[in-house]
DNA sequence: CGTGAGTACTTTGCACCGCAAGGATGCTTG
DNA sequence: CAAGCATCCTTGCGGTGCAAAGTACTCACG
């Protein structure tokens, strides 16, 4: 295990919420999504998360993808954020800070009092 | 909103962590857990989430478990937090934190900028 | 030319969690 | 005793992250 067990189930959901982000600054594809994730050693994933997350989100309209020819390797798989995409991102983040919140106020009032 | 929802997915692995900084306050029976998760409305659970949580602390020695008798109603089953599931609830918050902190810098550095 | 290394994409199968729905039991009150 | 409430527990489904393995394209080098 990579990582502790609790980790990958906190990690459920959340790492949905952080692609959109990434995609919303600009346009990817699923190695670059990787490594921008990796700047932050929490939110660290692997491709066989990354892959079928995206095809989660094409399926669902949330992104749109398109082919180029990369210099040196093999085709690369763009995904851009569409209009959904972003909504659904700024919604996953009330919902995120809703949760932020409750479980800081939750550890501060229960575990530290 | 079945189980597809965002909230759904967010929520997990949280609940345990929520459930583990109550017990630290003090000793309680599941219904009681749940009322108390209930004044934070991101973390509102319902019984066929928190009694096989428990089943599972309790199997994982985190929680230890006595019956009462209740003034007023069937028996009641308390669960009160052992030396394990104090260290796990201070490891969970540190992991929380970690993850928190993460999804707060990559939403505002990519989705705010 | 062909072999290997590096880059990139995809699929499969497993383990885990949250949840709705339903069921079982004990205590109280009319 | 019947109705109602409080409390506990189980089953089955859908969704997610992950390791592992597989495919395909390009370039460098002998």
């Amino acid at each position: 295990m990579p990582t502790s067990d609790r980790a990958v189930q906190l990690r459920k959901g959340v790492l949905e919420l952080a692609i959109l982000a990434v995609l919303a600054r600009e346009e990817c594809y699923a190695i670059e999504i990787i490594a921008r994730l990796d700047a932050y050693p929490a939110l660290t994933a692997t491709p066989g998360t990354v892959y079928p997350l995206l095809a989660r989100l094409d399926k669902a309209g949330k992104v749109t993808t398109r082919w180029a020819e990369a210099a040196g390797g093999p085709p690369r798989k763009y995904y851009r954020l569409t209009k959904e995409g972003r909504a659904s991102l700024d919604d996953g983040a009330k919902a995120w800070t809703a949760l932020s919140n409750a479980m800081t106020e939750v550890l501060r009032k229960e575990h530290d009092a």
